[in-house]
DNA sequence: TATGTTAGTGAATAGTGAATCACTATTCTG
DNA sequence: CAGAATAGTGATTCACTATTCACTAACATA
């Protein structure tokens, strides 16, 4: 049965995401043209119509993630205005996608995708790097306000703050769900507000 | 030229050493049994004299992994009597240990190793589990003792310490050393004790 | 309705890397 | 020193996957 005809900006969204969702089961490894096409009702030769190599299926996925998760942050930012509430509300929101969006830490933190790539490696590194600097800024707001510790310091704050997250999810990557990543956000939040925060 | 004859044992240490190295070089993907003999020094099939198959090499250098990790907690637990002290002391052996041992991120996190493998997965599952009952441990001996808030969730702790560990080696790994490590961890570590530590 | 363009198909190709095997060189032992 | 046991070699097989290509069906539009 011959697959309907869908012109290519929809099917490269449908590739995209049955890539991710491939991604988010399995890993970066698993990832093949054959599983993408079966997924999304296509031929494997068919996929080259809208990308020209597997490789441009990765990137387009890594593009992707970046958005989204900055995307989170800048909504954050216009959410709330102080600090802390800024960080809880964005540690809860982070937590939330990846618990929906299983494939992050595994395009994030697999080598799978880019052994042999260096020009994507860096990208990744980008996307961390810049991602922490948001958090960085938020924190250094803090500290001018005065909500957050003079003695603090951001670039470590901004790790340590990716360090509630990031265990988390390998976790639960690793245990199969049997991790329960919200809660986790949940207790460990009022820890990292005393190991920032102004004594009150 | 011909490689010189040596033991099977010894060849074993020298296969699973250069495919530790080879890890943390390139990550679980690029490792290739072509790569690890000529590392070695032998030709590819002489390999399998030794291991009987790649699988099994994956298995034996997450064992010396789980061994190298879990070893680092009984030794502090010997060095040191009271928690703050021997968590500060493990977090610091930790972070060198990773310093010089750029594989074991790669290892313990990248989906490289079990795809396909549910019972590899499983046993990484058991070594990042066990090494966080071990450290768990130790904060429930300090809310004993008194040096620990009552309010600490043990389970919490010991990821969010786990928190100031991996974060960092990714950000290393990603950045191509650009990271330093170990300052991270003396940054974070005063920071760590305001979120565990009683009030003096 | 005819025609050009776009998307889908299936078979063929080619590269890669793990694993096997028959054979050879080396080392150990009686 | 003979010969058994052990380790190393190179050619080869095998499976797996990305990619290409000639062809076909569907759609848009003139």
């Amino acid at each position: 049965m011959r697959a309907q005809k869908i012109e290519t900006e929809a099917r490269q969204e449908q590739i995209i995401e049955a890539a991710l969702e491939l991604i988010g089961a399995d890993g970066v490894n698993a990832l093949s043209i054959a599983g993408i096409a079966e997924r999304v009702g296509i031929v494997p030769s068919a996929l080259y119509r809208h990308f020209k190599s597997k490789d441009d299926v990765l990137d387009a996925v890594l593009e992707l993630i970046r958005t989204r998760l900055l995307a989170n942050v800048t909504q954050v930012r216009e959410e709330t205005p102080d600090a802390l509430p800024r960080l809880k509300s964005l540690l809860m929101r982070q937590v939330r996608m990846l618990s929906e969006n299983r494939a992050i830490p595994h395009v994030v933190f697999s080598d799978g995708i880019y052994t042999g790539h260096p020009e994507r490696k860096a990208k990744v590194a980008t996307i961390i790097t810049s991602y922490l600097c948001k958090i960085q800024k938020i924190v250094e707001e803090g500290i001018q306000d005065g909500s957050i510790r003079r003695d603090v310091v951001p670039t470590t704050a901004s790790v340590m703050f990716l360090g509630m997250i990031l265990p988390a999810a390998i976790l639960r990557n690793v245990s199969e769900g049997g991790f329960d990543v919200i809660a986790h956000a949940q207790n460990a939040w009022p820890a990292f507000v005393r190991c920032i925060a102004t004594n009150t």
